[in-house]
This record gives C-alpha cells, sequence and structure tokens, in this order.
DNA sequence: CATGAATGAGTTTTCATTCAT
DNA sequence: GATGAATGAAAACTCATTCAT
C-alpha cells in the first residue's frame, strides 16, 4: 500500500489553516490530522512557509489558469467575457472555498511570500481584467470608470463570501459550499455588471448617437 | 512626561496584528514596540487573547454606533439613511484603517471569541440592515430582493479595501489612509446603491402604476 | 535565597563544552548541569551562539588585560617584558584551564563570531607582542628575525598543552592544572626564550662591536 | 566517467568538518557537497562517527609511517634523525592540512574513539620520540631535559600552525598550505632543535671534558 | 503602577538513521 | 552500488504566563 503523504500533507494543512490560520496551526497538528511525521512534512516542504508557499501557487495557478481560459473569449464582447471571467472564479473558489479562505486571509498579512505571490498573480489578474475593462469601455459596453476602483468592487463581490464564510454561516446562514449558492450569487455578480458596470440599453443609445 | 502604558500597548498591538496577524505577533513584540515589559501586558489585559477582545469590543462598540446614529434617520427615507449608514462606516473604517483590517481578518478565524462578538454585534448590524432594506422595499426605493444576499455584496463592498491593503497598494497603488480615497470610494458605493439596488426612476414608475 | 543563574549557566557550559565541545552540547544538557531551565539560558544569552560569544570576550578581556599588564613594562627591556608576559598568560591559562581549552578550541572553527573575535582580540596581541619584538630587536636583546614566525613558535608554545589537553594527561601524564605544571613549563618556554629568542652573551658581544 | 562515491564523501567531510568541525557538520551537508544521497554515507560508513574513525586512522597510519621512516635513520645521530622527523611530519601536515586540522581538532574532544586512538598512535608517536630522545642525551647531542616537557614543545611547534589556521591566515597572513611556508618554518623547528634543544658546540666540548 | 527574573509547555527545525527498492 | 521516502528523537528556540519585588 503507498501512501501518498504529501498529499494528505496539504489536505491536512488546508483544513488546519482555514480554522485556526496559518500562524494558529502548528506543524504538529498537521502531521497528526495528516498521519505522518512531522518531520516527514519537513521533508517535502522544507519548513512551515514552504507548505503556505506550495498553497499560494496550487491556488494561483489554476486561478489564473481559469482567468485565462476566459479572456480567450474576449472578441466576441467584453461583457460576454467578463461574466466567463466571473464564473469561472466563483466556480473554481465554491470548489476550493477552504483553500480560497485560507489564500486570501493570509495574503492580507505582510510577508516576502506574499509580495512575491502578488508581483506574479495578482499583477497578471489585473493585466487582464484591465484589458476586459478598456475592451468594454471601447466597444461601448461598460460605463467608463476608473478601472482600479473597478477592480476594487469586482474583486470585493468576488472574494467576499470566501473571507468571510464564519459570517455567513453564523450571521446569514449562508454556505458558500452548498449546491446552489454558486448560481445565485453568480446572479448577484452579472446584475451588478448589468447594472453598475454596463451601460442601461437606453444610455447606449445616447452614448451612440454621441 | 508621563507614560500612558496600556495606550502604548493598545497602538502596538494593532500595528503588529496588521502586519503579521494575531497568532503571528508575540507579546514579546508588542511589549519590545510599545517599550514596555511584558508582564506589564499581562497586568493590563491578563491574557493575550484579551488584548484582541479589547481590540474587538472596542473596534465594534463604534462601528455599532455609527450605523445607530445613520438609522436614526430611517424615517427620511431608506436610501439615504443606508447612504448615510456607508458613509458613517467608510469613514469610520478610513480612520481606524489598521484596526479595522485586523479585526476583519481575525473574525474569519474559527474561535470562541469570534463567535461572541458575532452573536453580539454581527447581529445587530445584521437587524439594522435588515430594516434600511425592507422599508427600502416597502417603499418603492429598493428592487425587492433576497437580503442576505444584499447584506453580501454591501459589506464586501464596504470591506474589500481594508482587507485587502496590501492588494490595493502594491498592485493597484491605492491607499485606503489618503485623503481621497474615502471620497471616491464613497461615489463608488453609492453608485451601487443607485443602480444595482434602487429601482431606476423609470423602473420606480412602472411599479407605482402596478 | 538568592540563586544567580546566570553564572551556573556559564559554568555548566564551559566544562560541558570543555568535554564535548561547543555543537556536541545542547541547551538541554547545560540547563540541567545548572538546574535551570532550558529558557532561562535563552533568557541570558539569547541563543546558544551568544554563550559561546560571551565565554569568548569574558575570556579575552582578561586575556588582553594580563598582556597589557606585562606590557607596561617595557621599558625596563624586552625580554624582562616578554618573560613577564608569558608568566601572566601561563597562570592565566592555568586558572582558567577549561575555558581556555574551550576557546582555543572554538577559535579554530570558521564562523563570524570567531572573526570578530579575531579583529578585535588578537590583532591587540598581535600588536603588543610586535611592539615587544620591534624592542627587542632594536636593544639588541633578540636575535632578529620574522615577527610573524616568532609570534607562531611562542603562541604554540603557549597554547599547546591548553589544546591537547587529553594528550598531555592520556599520554604524557602531564596535568596542567597540577600545582608544579606552571612553573616547570614556565621555565622551559623562558628557555625558549633565552636559548631560541635571544642573543648569546657571546653573540651579543660581537653584535655590539659590529 | 565513473563517480566514486566513497572518495568523494571523504574529500567533503574533511572540508567540512575543517569549517564547522565534526559535530558542527550534518551528514546532510556532506551528502550534498559530495553530490550523493544522504543513505549512500550510511551505506559506506555506517555512521557518522566510522567517518571521523575512518578520517583518524587514514591520518595516523600515513603519520606513523613519516615517523617509521625518519627513525630507521636513527644510527647516524638522533639531531639528523629528528631533524628528518621534523621534516616529514610538517611536509605531511602541509600536504594534508585540512585533515590534520580536523584531526588535531577532535582529538581535543573527550570521548571514547580519540582515547582508543590515543592509546594506539600516539603512545607509539610517543615510543619513537622517547628513544630520539634518549640516543640524543646518551650521545651528547642534546641537553638532558625531561621528555615529556620536551614532546609538548616539539608536538605544539609542530602542531601550531594546523590548530589555527583561521589565526594564522586572519591576524598573521601566513598560509600553511602555499609553496615557501613549509621550507620557511622547517628552519624554525630545526633552529629550535639547534638552540634550544641541542649543546651548543662550546657546551659539547665541555660536557665532553667532564 | 510596573517590571526583571524565571519557567513549563510548546514550537519549528534538524539530525542521523532505516528500509524497501 | 546507491537512493528516495520516511521517521523517531532530539535539538534549538519561542512563547505566554507567573511571581516576588
Amino acid at each position: 500500500m503507498k501512501k501518498n503523504s504529501k498529499e494528505a500533507i496539504v489536505t491536512a494543512a488546508i483544513s488546519l489553516f482555514n480554522t485556526n490560520g496559518f500562524s494558529g496551526t502548528s506543524i504538529r497538528d498537521i502531521a497528526e490530522l495528516a498521519k505522518v511525521n512531522t518531520a516527514t512534512i519537513a521533508y517535502y516542504f522544507e519548513h512551515k512557509l514552504g507548505l503556505l508557499e506550495y498553497c499560494f501557487t496550487y491556488f494561483f495557478e489554476q486561478y489564473i489558469n481559469k482567468i485565462e481560459e476566459a479572456y480567450a473569449s474576449i472578441d466576441h464582447g467584453a461583457k460576454g467575457c467578463l461574466k466567463r471571467l466571473v464564473a469561472n472564479l466563483l466556480h473554481y473558489q465554491c470548489e476550493n472555498n477552504h483553500l480560497a479562505s485560507v489564500v486570501y486571509r493570509e495574503m492580507s498579512v505582510d510577508s516576502q511570500i506574499v509580495r512575491e505571490i502578488m508581483s506574479t498573480y495578482s499583477l497578471k489578474e489585473k493585466y487582464y481584467l484591465q484589458k476586459i475593462f478598456e475592451k468594454g469601455f471601447e466597444w461601448n459596453e461598460f460605463r467608463p470608470h476608473s478601472i482600479p476602483y473597478l477592480i476594487i468592487q469586482l474583486k470585493g463581490l468576488l472574494m467576499m463570501p470566501f473571507m468571510n464564510t464564519n459570517y455567513l454561516r453564523e450571521v446569514l446562514y449562508i454556505f458558500p459550499n452548498e449546491p446552489f449558492f454558486e448560481q445565485k450569487y453568480l446572479k448577484e455578480i452579472n446584475f451588478w455588471i448589468d447594472k453598475t458596470l454596463s451601460f442601461e440599453i437606453r444610455e447606449k443609445k445616447e452614448a451612440f448617437i454621441k
């Protein structure tokens, strides 16, 4: 029987980081949950931070993939592209909600590795979003607007349920891992895209006339 | 010059919790930064968690005040009331952005004290938001909609800049503590209230006819 | 009853470093022997290396003092001064033979702290020896000779019994901490000073004639 | 190109033991430098101590050979024999200066294996030195003197440059592995043999008359 | 009001070693 | 002949807390 220690460690780590935070979780707890020796963790990840780093890159590699996958359709319209992107990301987050929670929370502390991750993946993400918004402006799909502030809002909407899972669960009785949450919440963001981000049809006409 | 140790401790704690997280900060680090002995911290707060608890209640007491202050004007219209509430909270967060960051991040870990805080303050907040939304529906100011999902969006927009300060700074070059950020971002949320949450005037008429 | 933990730690450390070497000694062993908690060691010396650093400076501060004390008499003749210096150092080493053994052995490994100690104390020592030799040449007391090579020999003679205590004890049955060793060995080094370093009286005359 | 793992391991070990000491060097460090797996070291040397043992015997086997080679010429005079011995040993140490440093340093810690090595090789060495000195006394070549104290001095002079390589390099700017060091330093020791150990010619005559 | 000294318990990390392959 | 995976044990270090002063 071959036991896949590495995978077991990562799974245990994500689960514990999610509930207790990275610093609040000890290597021993992880080892115990993963049923391996603490030294095995060092064997695969060198040190505790290496485990977090692994989570980061594991998460963002796929995250960027989802974005690029959606971005491929940019020529069929910016709005459709953005909606696809949102759908992709929301789906990805729902599927990996624990990991997403961990990553988003730990990205908010100030550390070398966070800066590295940001300068790699977040900049990439920004690049694609910027492109989509610019095209949307150009093609009169989106109301002209400050791109950084649009990004804040979009990401705020997208990340909120995964950064505040406790709150959703305890206060709003909403569970981001439940089957219908994804489609319901997708509608919400699409609504924001339609109403706040996009021109109304009426406005479009006016813009067109000009 | 009399040194106010307690205040120095709290200031140091907020600053360090902000950059390293609660678990990632040691009593010794705080003591060092506050230029007091570690025993002094224990003297004032008994244990480390007491310090976090202090931050939580200190933050939320005022937070709820801001909400109640705005809510007082509910009879002049739900939309105006909500906008006042958003303005109040945004202003409060901007003024206390480090504390806000700390509180929001630590509210996302699973612990006894977080549950207590939620069942006190978050429920209160929910109560007021609910009231405002209900009135808004009743008075045909807001599009009828699932209240929990509206809360998610509103809070997502409100909290985002303070939960992802690193990202705003490093990737978008936006600084939530700068003078103009507050008014700029307030406009954004108001825009969301006007466009996504509220009826358009046209829609309003139609709704009125029905 | 006030217990002087710091002193107990240093004494224990020297004893264990002497028998097992610095790297071969664990903080726990020291703590156990000193009858304190391991954390107490960290409290006083921060980390293990700090303990070694303390030993180094503790040793060399006094070591240099002994040299300077002897050097004060340089104007009464270089040879007498050098003999006084040798007597002082030999006496100091005999009195602190364990510490001397530890220091000499650990000075032979390559580390940041060793380089620092050398650039402070060893250079000072070199300065004084150089002065004494130069005066000795000038005053026709010593045979002109390469100073570095004289230093090697002198220090070789001086340090040998403390760098090879095992050998002296197990092979030669000589114990550097025994009462008569000091005076016996002092005679040996003085003999070297008289015979190898100094002119013979006969030679001196010849040198004088020239 | 066939890779000779065992040799690579020994070379790496000597180099690392030299800079960090035996206890300060880990199997992993050696494995890394030798570009082999840690298990390979266990494969060849069973345990870490085996590696040190190997170094000891490897060094001392040749060391004793050099002594015996010189001792063979005892009948041509004790002084010449001793000078040959010194020349041999100095040359051997210079050629293997890292190994010599390692061996001499580790011989100063207290351990089972050190005691074994001493009771084998050091006793042998002592035997030959003793013989040479005794002959020297008998043949009126050497001043009668305590043999153990002569051994201390001779070994002190011989070992010093290899037990304090850091010091020579950093403070005196002398490099025991440089081409001319060997012959220069040999002269120094020979000078000690001539001046401190041997009779002066004049003295010899007097001794002869008696 | 505040702290220096000290610690027990816990943390991460390191290490030599083992073993199936 | 050599190694990748894994580990038990121990190492160094950290931490929150206590207590006499």
